[in-house]
DNA sequence: ATGGACATGTAATTTGTTACATGATTGC
DNA sequence: GCAATCATGTAACAAATTACATGTCCAT
């Protein structure tokens, strides 16, 4: 299939991509895939963008693709590979492609600047869980970049070195995380003082508070 | 105006949310205000989607307009204001609603991770863009969290713990990045010297390099 | 008077998700 | 035999961008 009408988006580079580092895969695969190395650090997309990304790979011959059946039965399974011409695609792409600006959309933080609508514990919650799932994904990193690490091929170096940089960057976030639980908690100690001493200097418990 | 369907995107909440801090706002100054606050840890929707998501919160009656009117001339200028529906809507999502995991589209990142494609210093420059990025992105927010830290009013607390929360962030990113760029010139070290030793070893340059 | 910022929106398109349909295989 | 996982996709919808249209105000 042929078909010109250039540029792709991001995504597709990046599904480009991970058929350049692995060998033949499936659409599920590629997806299985991305949920454990894509993930870290550019998001991973649904089953049927997958399988969307793949057809348009393939209108453009930057893929592939073969039936592959089962020994027993007719379960017919379509294995995708990069063609040249992808690669070279990839390559373009890398070398000359305006790099967009990173894209954050940062859920926790949009709660923690509405704070003032929040219960007294909520924010709190939300943040001992993101320090949470910060630590996960740091150690999921840290786990693939010591499984990759014992490979010597040197294709890997490149995903190596930005497994180490996904293991600092949730480090990181971890600890963020941390300050601001500890700057929010702080506020509460003023709070509280403030509310103990005007209690002290009028001599009865403040009527604002419930 | 009213209907039901309940649930908006997180990007609804986030405008509704400027809409809570600030007070009455137009469309246009709500995308100005969105690209020097929201920016940093929320993406900043463009103008078309801000008028979109103003639209759906006035039919949820989150919201209410009017016209402003210029002294002189017809040049009419749509004002909204968040009503107390919407204040509590917010706060029920706040409270209420679970949290996503954070987005993250790093395509800084996706290209190292395809360096084995890149020509020699196309990754340098990226990272070293990147660098210059993340360090003006840390000045702004440090600029705005002085700016507002000045405002002595409580509502702003949450807010500038975020902005404190946002310059760590545009700080560690940048580190990160350093970091990275240290690797990688780390890597090309390694490879020259094996090339040296090898070139040595033979008595005679290596065909491979070219 | 002209170009740039202010200002508001619509239309067309693209990007991406969720829900659905379908069926085989594998382990219990 | 039955649930979970493997596997592939389509259809409907939602989210978001770009391009376009339109006009004002202000400074040079």
């Amino acid at each position: 299939m042929t078909t010109s009408d250039t540029s792709l988006p991001t995504t597709s580079w990046a599904v480009l991509g991970m058929l350049s580092h692995a060998g033949e895969l499936s659409g599920y695969e590629l997806k299985k895939w991305a949920d454990w190395s894509l993930q870290f650090f550019y998001w991973s997309p649904s089953f049927s963008q997958i399988y969307a990304e793949l057809k348009r790979l393939d209108e453009h011959d930057y893929v592939t693709s073969r039936i592959v059946q089962s020994e027993d039965g007719i379960r017919g399974k379509r294995m995708y590979t990069i063609t040249d011409g992808g690669r070279e695609a990839l390559a373009h792409w890398v070398n000359h492609s305006p790099v967009e600006a990173p894209v954050l959309k940062h859920s926790v933080m949009l709660r923690a600047w509405l704070g003032n609508l929040a219960e007294p514990d909520r924010l709190r919650d939300i943040l001992v869980e993101h320090i949470d799932y910060a630590e996960q994904m740091r150690r999921r990193a840290a786990a693939d970049a010591e499984a990759e690490g014992s490979d010597r091929n040197p294709d890997w170096v490149f995903p190596i070195a930005v497994l180490r940089w996904c293991v600092r960057h949730y480090e990181a976030e971890r600890e963020l995380a941390r300050d601001l639980l500890a700057d929010l908690d702080q506020l509460e100690a003023t709070k509280s003082v403030r509310r103990n001493r005007s209690r002290r200097s009028t001599g009865a418990p403040n009527p604002d508070e419930s």
